[in-house]
DNA sequence: ACCTGAACACCGTTCAAGT
DNA sequence: ACCTGAACACCGTTCAAGT
């Protein structure tokens, strides 16, 4: 029985199917298995996506939406900060496996951009130059990128052997706090050292150059 | 004619080939393109390797020997985590998309844990709580790892139309230094705030519980 | 021990045929 | 307009056959 009355399929069908698909097997969907979800044969998906790579793109621009927060404009700049890196990092820690699809993305930002012309406005009303805003913005990035990427590692992360040979690090270890995921506490870190570094920044009446730099 | 008197493969050959292609066509490497480029037949790869799979992991512990730093036990701290961060960076930079390799890398940290030995003793000595440096430790890993995949970030993000809505953000584009390729001073930004953080830290004692973190 | 060619299941994609 | 089945080129992998 083709063709139906009512279609079967449709892009938004196909997109959520590809996500739960994603998330099921741990980041690979297979056209056959898209269509198998969806009760279809394989062919069929090319009426609505022009290929796999198009579903990919629409996973991404559905991940971008995701990750659109909604910034308070007189909010504080350090709380601005801080939700904005949990909002992204959260938003990939949800499906870690497909960071990769986001780091590749190309533009894509039109989604994003309000929240970031957000970030942008608190920054610059607190005081950082605007030389400045950028690099700060790319640096929050880079740091939920990278704890989302890290949430991929295990939680064990050094073989006993190694640990026998290296008293600083399995002091470390035997040290580290244990009420949260390795990678969850590790993000909450990364982030308090950046916005303390933005801190002393302000502090020392922004610098062009920044202190530590030159070493 | 079979089986010559010199054998025509072996591991490293194999696995040099991988490299080099996967640097060439941007991350992927098929198995009949690796037979091709080791003048040799698909199925002669599998007298070396069990598959794929072993290739990848191959690629993946080269690449975790490549970014063994030698740290000299002695140098100060912040020369200690800016040039372990930078030779991670630099180690993932090189070859980007293959960054997604090495997230996913289980336990492999073997050759990397000397290096890793020598970071916290220096963190150690200089006076850093034991509770915290393997946070430190992982906090450096996170903006390597962001900063490589940042890399695979196309140069300008901001589609026009979107730049001619945001006032602010416009605003900071325009500003951003131009010496650097952003992604580029990102990085170099965000280590810096790492380590501007972690001075403050220091010197607030090495208190608990960040200052920051409760807000 | 190690390279080869033929074969397999599976992949994404195309397209004429149906309604 | 939209689903289908048959077909294509390509993929990773296996294996008996060669030396």
């Amino acid at each position: 029985m083709p063709r139906p009355s009512t279609p079967k399929l449709s892009i938004d069908a196909i997109v959520d199917a590809a996500i739960t698909l994603a998330e099921q097997t741990g980041g690979l969907f297979t056209m056959a298995d898209l269509a198998a979800a969806l009760e279809v044969r394989p062919s069929s998906l090319y009426n609505h996506v022009a290929g796999r790579a198009e579903v990919v793109d629409l996973i991404r621009h559905r991940m971008h939406e995701e990750m659109a927060v909604r910034i308070d404009p007189r909010a504080d700049w350090r709380t601005v900060v801080r939700e904005s890196a949990r909002a992204q990092r959260d938003a990939l820690a949800r499906r870690p496996w497909l960071t990769m699809l986001l780091a590749t993305s190309p533009a894509e930002l039109g989604a994003a951009a309000s929240s970031i012309e957000n970030i942008a406005f608190v920054l610059s009303r607190a005081g950082f130059r605007d030389a400045d805003l950028l690099q700060i913005i790319t640096a929050i990035d880079i740091v939920a990128i990278g704890a989302s990427l890290d949430l991929l590692s295990p939680e064990r992360l050094y073989p006993r052997d190694v640990l026998a040979e290296s008293a600083s690090l399995s002091r470390a270890l035997r040290h580290a706090p244990r009420d949260l995921p390795r990678a969850e506490s590790a993000f909450v870190f990364a982030v308090d050292l950046l916005i303390s570094g933005l801190e002393q920044r302000l502090a020392a009446g922004n610098p062009p150059a920044f202190p530590a730099s030159p070493a």
